[in-house]
DNA sequence: CTGCACTATGAATCGCTAA
DNA sequence: GTTAGCGATTCATAGTGCA
């Protein structure tokens, strides 16, 4: 089998999944359409079939994933008629109770947008911040040591951040949104893959998006030295990740 | 009914709550004993019980708040074995649920707890924030039009705030934890309750937290010139409150 | 090459109107 | 009744252009 820094599977999720091995994935990063959301290119899924469409693609990505490796859910449900949806919350009681490949739900972690969405209602504040949810197979998955405690180095961003998160690692990410970003209407900021990265592979480690969109999570692997793959059923979107990638390669060299 | 500015009631939930009118209260704010915490003064609910245990206060919750009035209850849960508990996922949907007198999960807001608990785990990252999850009876619930936007003055505090807060008043709330505050060991920063009390009440509404403990929701209150009622079983801390409450009535006059 | 002004736009939400 | 579509609201970034 060819080792190739990054590959690109163009389908769509679950049946694309199948093209990977049993255990062969250490780290699962993606952003999945949201309920409702991006409906030209993904459907729409509605709210309530959500958890439906979900569940089989969960069990493939169980499947790929080593029992040591860790599964980065971004989500966040919308608000309609000024109530939240509730199918995030059904979604991780139905991951959990997944019979034959049932997900720990590990920890949930909060990005904080510092430029969410404008906007003023008067029975609504700012929606400012995203779910990251985590999974494992079992409860020993794998940190690296380098990256489960203060930073280590001591720049100026990285004094500003100690400042925010006192020396350590919490649970809560501040990032801001990417704006007009590669034409993709849902791409997150590099940083945060790559912080996922970071704290949860050991270098030339496989990492998967199985939404891969414009390829920020593969492009976040290839700049911290893994290997990765991502499935992306718009050809488009393809030629977007690979002009990235090759951008990229040729910065490297 | 004589009015005073802040009522102690001495008990416990839910009976105690069944001395307060119907739709008498305009705001709840609370954080309630979590799940196997508190063991000694609350009895230390286990999470699997947590939601029956829960769910009989919540209707007389129900009952006693205004048509427009918000509750706001801040809860987290904990880890064990590896694992995040589901029981606030369940309490959330079971609220939603209760057929006499269900809820609606208008809003989950963040609370980022800049120094948060210091400590460091192999498999965990640092706890740093908690929910403070909003529920109303109606989709129409008061919001207090001077704080739906940016902040009136320029003082230096307010923009430090704006600086934080993004001008608007977003989802996320960054706010210091209280370290050994007032000989309780639950006890959020007053900024909290005040936070919501600016937001969600006019001047001389009726604040209830039906788990008071130290009264910082009550001490907010009356710093803010709201009347409010504070449920407390043990009466070591109906003194403590007490006392806070003076000291602040002192200060005032 | 730096710096400042200006512009475009984004996982949004609400309320109204038309069918 | 109920749903579907459109306009208004609103601001932190990134990018462009020019002094």
């Amino acid at each position: 089998m060819e080792t190739e820094p990054a590959r690109i599977i163009q389908g769509r999720c679950p049946e694309a999944l199948m093209q990977l091995a049993d255990d062969s994935i250490d780290l699962i990063v993606t952003s999945p359409p949201y309920a409702d959301r991006r409906a030209s290119t993904y459907g729409g899924t509605p709210p309530e079939q959500y958890v439906a469409w979900f569940l089989p693609i969960a069990d493939q990505l169980h499947r790929v994933l080593k029992p040591t490796g860790s599964f980065i859910l971004n989500i966040k449900e919308s608000a309609v008629k000024g109530e939240r949806h509730t199918y995030v919350l059904e979604l991780i009681l139905a991951l959990r109770k997944r019979e034959q490949r049932p997900w720990l739900w590990t920890e949930e972690l909060v990005w904080h947008k510092r430029n969410c969405y404008p906007g003023k209602w008067p029975n609504r504040f700012r929606d400012s911040w995203e779910r990251l949810l985590q999974f494992n197979k079992q409860r020993g998955y794998y940190r690296n040591p380098e990256f489960s405690g203060a930073s280590a180095e001591g720049n100026q961003e990285d004094e500003q951040e100690d400042e925010i998160n006192n020396g350590l690692d919490g649970n809560v990410l501040q990032l801001a949104t990417e704006c007009g970003n590669a034409g993709h209407s849902a791409a997150f900021p590099e940083e945060l893959p790559a912080w996922f990265i970071e704290r949860l592979t050991r270098p030339s480690a496989l990492v998967l998006d199985p939404f891969a969109g414009s390829g920020t999570t593969l492009l976040a692997a290839l700049r911290l030295g893994r290997n990765s793959v991502g499935v992306e059923p718009q050809d488009k979107y393809c030629q977007v990740i690979r002009q990235r990638l090759e951008g990229e390669t040729r910065r490297l060299l």
